[in-house]
DNA sequence: GTACTGACTTTTG
DNA sequence: CCAAAAGCCAGTA
């Protein structure tokens, strides 16, 4: 039946994806990318910016562990919700530090498939 | 059909 | 550590 697709092929990819991604753990908008297949970071991110709302948007981030620009907030209270590892916190509490970051090292999610068997 | 935008990546200096 | 440039792709006008 048509006319149920609301969102594009690519976009209901995208979203798939991400809510795949597991509590504690992130992907990096180029991982996803990867994941899906198709596209490339920009186009994953843009995604997000328009059907992010629907899905754990916090647990993609921008390499180098940063949250997305403008939602460092709210993902930082998901993150400390969900026990996603986090670096170099200059402050305690519930406050938001400034310019922290996600260990990736620890919390980057590892899809299944991605490994090839030899 | 082209042009511009954007919750980006990666390399190089 | 930071800055600049090129590359990449989907959505919208």
């Amino acid at each position: 039946m048509p006319g149920l697709a609301r969102l594009p092929e690519y976009a209901e990819r995208v979203l798939e994806v991400v809510e795949r991604i597991p509590p504690g753990h992130v992907l990096t908008y180029g991982e996803v990318a990867r994941l899906v297949g198709s596209g490339g970071p920009r186009g994953v991110g843009l995604v997000m910016s328009r059907y992010g709302s629907a899905v754990p948007w916090w647990r993609v981030l921008r390499a180098g562990g940063h949250p997305p620009l403008g939602h460092e907030r709210s993902a930082y209270a998901n993150y400390v919700r969900e026990g996603t590892p986090l670096r170099g916190i200059p402050t305690v509490g519930g406050e938001v530090p400034a310019g922290y970051r996600v260990d990736l090292s620890l919390a980057r999610w590892r899809p299944p498939g991605d490994v090839v068997p030899p």
